[in-house]
DNA sequence: ATCCAAATTGGAACGCCGCACCAAATATGC
DNA sequence: GCATATTTGGTGCGGCGTTCCAATTTGGAT
């Protein structure tokens, strides 16, 4: 028996193998022993599965328990945060689909979400009631912004070590870096060390920390 | 004569007109008047093109004058924020072309141009060397969210006044958040007076004074 | 149990697309 | 003026998303 939600499950599963591009409306058939039309009997275009499919994994990533009752607004918009970047870590593809999601569709589960369980702790973090919104956005636009970012792009990771691969990574990008002209780019040959040692989660709670304490001041 | 830039120039006319799927090698090679062997020839694949595309526009972007020298620190990073914030509003298209990049390519000119330029400000800016690293990463991490986030979507704009798109757009926005469930969504509620009154570009540069703040008082 | 309308299925056909390939045309160095 | 390299325009192939439709299955009313 066919069904929204096995084909979403198979999408994602697609996409978590090999990228945006592995989602194709045969494999999509092949895999559930199907045809085209029975597929988007129930789902739609090939963009609105996607979109389907993010609003699917966001929803559930925000899913996750909120701190415990009592815990510093900071506490919440952690773990919001964080839940948002595990997500991204697991689903790589969601890195662009989720800026085109809250572009295209700002009154959609995915935004709306994401915007309703931040922006509730803005006021308890001391940000008077008329920033609000400017407040909200500011952390949203920092949040996504960063675990796009973080986002890496799959290769053919059957077999591999993850570890290695990033490893490999940040090492072929601190190599590149090492090797610009130093005179042209003095910032950069300043941190290739930091670069190298960095840890994207850390840099990331650090990012938030910054944020959080501008909004403390925010008049 | 065919030549590197005249492509360059037609796919960003393209993209411009009709966004990332107007951009065809067939509706390239008619603008031209030549074969996608020529084309390919000199731009290589789609995606390549793409990138050098995007590459372009950014790079012009940041080409713009520096603010005026022994400015604020601040006053600089805000030129360069700006430059990219009106490049997206010009091309809607880059919004999830630059986050690519940024993740695909860290080496390239548009992520070290962007983090270079950014980064220079940050020492004078008061953050310790040690963090350095970490505060031009967060300062990228929302500058690049906030853009892409803020590009709006092409609909057929053909002879329609795009300020009027864009109270529609608000109007309809701030409309569906008002019809959300306020005991589900309270905060929703609670902002979208300040939705329908806010300035993009102003509420940009608040958050930039937000981080800015955050960042003097790292340590 | 029978029947019928609605829901669901699988696949074929169509019009796109990017890309690899190539023979012709043109430019370039000698 | 010739030989070589660059540049051009076009064709064909495989793959894609979507639409359409005939066949099948389902579920409720009689």
């Amino acid at each position: 028996m066919l069904s929204r939600e096995r084909i979403i499950e198979s999408a994602i599963e697609l996409l978590d193998a090999g990228g945006e591009g592995a989602l194709t409306v045969r494999a999509l058939s092949e895999r559930l022993s199907t045809g085209s039309g029975a597929i988007s009997y129930h789902v739609g275009k090939r963009d609105d599965l996607l979109d389907t499919v993010t609003e699917t994994v966001v929803t559930a990533a925000l899913a996750t328990e909120p701190a415990r009752a009592g815990a510093a607004p900071a506490d919440e918009i952690r773990v919001v945060a964080l839940a948002l970047f595990d997500a991204i870590a697991e689903h790589p593809w969601l890195a662009t689909r989720l800026t085109l999601q809250v572009i295209r569709n700002p009154v959609g589960p995915v935004t709306v979400g994401i915007f309703e369980r931040i922006g509730r702790q803005v006021g308890a973090l001391g940000v008077p009631q008329a920033r609000w919104f400017d407040a909200a956005s500011t952390l949203v636009h920092y949040i996504l912004g960063a675990v796009s970012q973080n986002a890496r792009i799959e290769g053919d990771t059957s077999g591999v070590d993850p570890d290695a691969d990033r490893d490999e990574f940040f090492d072929a990008a601190s190599a590149a870096w090492q090797g610009l002209n130093p005179e042209d780019y003095p910032f950069m040959h300043a941190i290739v060390g930091q670069m190298r040692e960095h840890d994207d989660r850390e840099q990331f709670l650090t990012g938030i920390a910054v944020v959080l304490d501008g909004l403390t001041r925010l008049h």
